[in-house]
DNA sequence: GCTGTATATGTCAGTGACTGTCAAGATGGT
DNA sequence: ACCATCTTGACAGTCACTGACATATACAGC
């Protein structure tokens, strides 16, 4: 009952789920996500199927539980950001946790073929929708917390901070999904501020043509 | 092969249609979703599991389903609006077909059963998000088309229109999650309009020039 | 009425994601 | 070396969903 942040048995746990989500990874990619079976993967690293049902909870799981570690990293911004600062632009902020992978040249083929991926597959597009309402849910707790913080707390039905971050969230994915189909040319960060840009401008709008 | 609007085997199909749903309706909110077996479904009217699947595609359908029918009367709505009227105002009215059952009094609790059980299963939550997401992408196919047709279409790859639609959806899922956990006592409408306003408050015309 | 064609339905077998269970094996601490 | 704990494979089972085939029912023309 050794309760040390990393334990072997976690490191090595963590090191198995890897090889698995690789394996996984490389299979969809190749033969597509329906395609390709539990038990493919299960042999592509040497294990029963049941082993790998004991990795990951379910087969969605082995794509979109690579923005677990970003979840994690989102909620500290939103704690760690002024607490003056707009709520617009904090959660952009937060967001730099998603586009860092899509315009750091050493991970960005690897973030393009798994958003191509999400977005290709229905079913796994509705399970990274849900996933980030669940993320945007915990962020909205956040704001809370902060406002709270900072002495001027929401009163307690104002649809304030769950509507800016749901409106934030769907601009999120509208910026993957035009980022995806206009071929990856411009940075994400570019595709992402101008949707945002395009719900809440700034103080004074740029030029607008 | 007669091409009627509605020959007497459409009619009929419709009718078997909702039967079915009513049923499974039923025992959803009776039982819960999960706890309720396609085969319940198919006893309870009479049929065979398979027969039951001719008529849904999916358990998920049997209940979603229900907005299909709003989604092409939000769609005539995007056409219908004034070619000048701001985006977002005419989102909003696009909205009135989801406000509409849940604000007036006869379709009222049958409109609350059924997004209760939508945002109290996660795997029927998952496919609303998803729905939603596919009248999203028609409703901004729609905004391009009444844009193109007032003769200012807009640039091929603003993402303008479709960060709008998606921020508005955002506001959509939002408000309905704030009724529901407010005990649904103000109007939904209420909700939205506030929900709405929060992201886009002062509607202030853009000045153009 | 009779017949041919299209549609609706039941039955059966099968796939694939996922779960519970149990026994055997590997591991880590003492 | 020993024991508690974790890990694994094997097996059987559930449930959503699909394809195939046979049968029944409906609707047409004659």
């Amino acid at each position: 009952m050794s309760s040390q942040t990393s334990s072997l048995r976690d490191r090595t746990r963590r090191a198995v789920q890897k090889e698995i989500a690789d394996a996984a990874h490389a299979l969809f990619v190749e033969r597509g996500y329906e395609e390709t079976k539990i038990d493919d993967i299960a042999a592509a690293v040497g294990m029963s199927q049941r082993s790998v049902f004991r990795y990951f909870e379910t087969k969605e799981e082995l794509v979109i539980g690579k923005f677990d570690f970003a979840a994690a990293a989102m909620l500290a911004i939103v704690r760690d950001r002024p607490m003056e600062e707009a709520v617009w632009v904090s959660l952009r902020r937060v967001f730099d946790e998603m586009v860092a992978p899509c315009d750091d040249p050493g991970q960005r083929p690897a973030a393009v073929s798994i958003l191509s991926v999400v977005f290709g597959t229905p079913a796994l597009f509705a399970a990274y929708l849900q996933k980030m309402h669940q993320l945007q849910e915990a962020i909205v707790e956040a704001l809370l917390e902060r406002a709270n913080a900072a002495g001027r707390p929401y009163a307690g039905d104002d649809p304030a901070p769950r509507a800016l971050t749901a409106a934030a969230f769907g601009c999120l994915v509208a910026a993957q999904h035009s980022w995806l189909a206009g071929g990856t040319t411009k940075t994400f960060a570019q595709a992402l501020d101008q949707a945002m840009a395009a719900v809440r401008s700034p103080q004074v709008p740029p030029r607008t043509g």
